[in-house]
DNA sequence: TATTGTTATACTCTATAACTATA
DNA sequence: TATAGTTATAGAGTATAACAATA
């Protein structure tokens, strides 16, 4: 149970976060307070099953598979951050718009985003004060706002999806094609399981 | 490039996203301006090969996996959030806490979650405001702060931890025990994969 | 009336750094 | 001097709801 769940871990990290071997097992002094840390605090893998809260192989999937998207997305945020000044947000409505070559209503990166329309509005707006995107009124109905990449922005898109490819090629190393292949279909069943159950409600 | 990462996701989408199997293909105006939803929304997965912007194998698997854990994370933060008034780094924390009986340092806190001291003061000081945790001085040294789990906060975990279990079996209902025990395997590697490029830095 | 976005607001989280108290 | 936390602050993201403009 230790470590459920994505939190801060970026910037922090780089500063202090603990080395993969570091520690033996927790320290607990003479008051049973735990003071130092664990070896798996990366996700508690081999104890979870030993603790009073276990629930099965499916919580320790699930924790493992949070553990790498985790690990991944944070190193990820934190390069994006410290070598483009750019966050998460700002890349992923960038990279919406960056096939749409004659832009895309602002409703539309709302739905694919999963953010509020109200939010959505906030970060077109620092985009847009930063040079990287425009906004247009709709000229067959002047309701709707389509959101459109500037030339600057391609090119600045262009960077980071190159150095992001890099980033994970890096991060990927050791997996081999084969092995790459049966993630890509269990995490395919996994992701129409999900979808699934989602839609059941 | 769609959908590259993890975003808002939460809330707006019990109003707002599409169902799984919303649209046909990415719906364009006279303008060439996107409007309406394309079918892989979810993770471009068939799309993602054909961009100019591809990357290859690697990069195919990184969004698959952080669409299965972004779809997940979002659905557990929903139901966490009305369910249980709580966020995950609430959660997380008590998770820390749970089996640390006599209480864990607040450093030590922080180096688990990743997340900096002084954030985790202000988490804990909302934890002790709502009555979930007790932050004592340690005898032994007066600079230390033992943060432990009232009873309260542990029986509210314990509900929460149950629930959450239930909700991860749900969501993994297809997921064979076989499909279970190869993804816990190849994610094992992937996370070891990840780990060792982290610690060349 | 319904739809598209905007504005407003409150809160949480993130990132950083200066600072205090204790060892 | 070094360590453990605290305080402060700025910015971004999250969640809701009321609202205006247009269809």
């Amino acid at each position: 149970m230790k470590a459920l769940f994505k939190t801060a871990g970026q910037a922090y990290k780089a500063h202090h976060a603990l080395p993969p071997d570091a520690g033996t097992i927790a320290d607990v002094n003479h008051d049973n307070v735990v003071k130092t840390i664990s070896p798996d605090w990366v996700d508690g893998e081999t104890k979870v099953m030993e603790s009073p809260a276990d629930h099965g192989q499916d919580l320790r999937l699930w924790l493992r598979l949070l553990t790498c998207s985790t690990l991944i997305e944070s190193e990820i945020r934190r390069r994006l951050r410290e070598q483009f000044d750019c966050t998460l947000p700002r890349f992923d409505l960038m990279a919406q718009l960056e096939r749409a070559k004659a832009g895309m209503v602002l409703g539309e990166l709302s739905k694919r985003m999963m953010v509020s329309p109200g939010n959505i509005t906030a970060l077109v707006e620092r985009l847009v004060e930063s040079g990287h995107v425009t906004r247009t009124v709709s000229p067959a109905d002047r309701r709707v706002q389509i959101i459109a990449l500037t030339s600057f922005g391609r090119a600045e898109f262009e960077k980071m999806a190159t150095a992001h490819a890099d980033w994970i090629a890096e991060l990927f190393d050791v997996i081999t094609a084969r092995d790459g292949e049966i993630l890509f279909d269990r995490l395919g069943k996994l992701k129409r399981s999900v979808v699934t159950a989602l839609a059941r409600d």
